[in-house]
DNA sequence: CAGTATCCGACACGATACTG
DNA sequence: CAGTATCGTGTCGGATACTG
């Protein structure tokens, strides 16, 4: 494994180094700044949240409308849909488009930073899926 | 891409299959239960709150008591790093191992598994720090 | 050292009704 | 079709004090 000019692992700063390096590397305490700052707390926030990886994996198969995804995910509010792709959007990994009408329509789609995102999720979901009730031990 | 009996790719099946399969791979909406069904859901509950990344990633580097952790965290109270632990001790990623005193001592440390999330997590992290700041593109 | 007990505020989410 | 407004609820997390 290679190592930054501290010796630090490489590896280890892309979510340690924001994420923990007070601690990790120094002896310093960890602070909700340092988690604040790092990169990978963004995400791991955003794909924490209810929907929106299900929203993310509706839309990589195919751009949909708002009703469409409504109607798409049961169990799923306006509200809290309408908010989801707000913030998918202002994130940057997804698209709005909207064409004046009538009729009027707007369309949703990953950009391809979301698509990335994607994929990047779905390595982990495959990780759930081998690890699914299997491993228990200690 | 390899696919199933159905002809729903295998790679989609691991993330999408129990979280989104309904909706991705027929008409019906994707429910509440489905996503409950789903593996990836619990992993993504748990890399999403708070405080247990940071401590997978402390426990990474070495195993570690109570205090000690709760002096390497700042902004951490002692009742959420007891359920954060308990979360983690429950879904097989952390063990806790108590030796009778005096001294007493309790030490935490990664399972097998807890060092498995810990890689998978570390590559979802370097993919943010890749990504941040970076693409804004569409 | 390794926790528990109690209280409280912030926020995510859900239900329902209404709007351009 | 594509939203917003309002309200209520549950869970997460923080502060503080106490215990074996």
């Amino acid at each position: 494994m290679s190592t930054g000019t501290d010796g630090t692992p490489d590896g280890a700063r892309a979510v340690a180094a924001a994420l923990v390096t007070a601690a990790a590397v120094t002896a310093a305490p960890v602070t909700a700044q340092d988690r604040a700052r790092c990169p990978a707390t963004a995400v791991l926030h955003r794909i924490g949240d209810r929907w929106s990886v299900v929203l993310i994996c509706l839309l990589a198969e195919r751009p949909r409308g708002y009703n469409e995804l409504d109607r798409a995910v049961a169990d799923l509010s306006r509200r809290v849909l309408t908010r989801s792709l707000r913030t998918l959007e202002a994130e940057g990994y997804v698209r709005r488009t909207a064409r004046p009408g009538p009729p009027y329509r707007v369309e949703y789609a990953l950009t391809g930073l979301g698509e990335s995102l994607h994929a990047a999720v779905r390595e982990l979901g495959e990780w759930a899926a081998a690890h699914d009730g299997g491993p228990r031990e200690g």
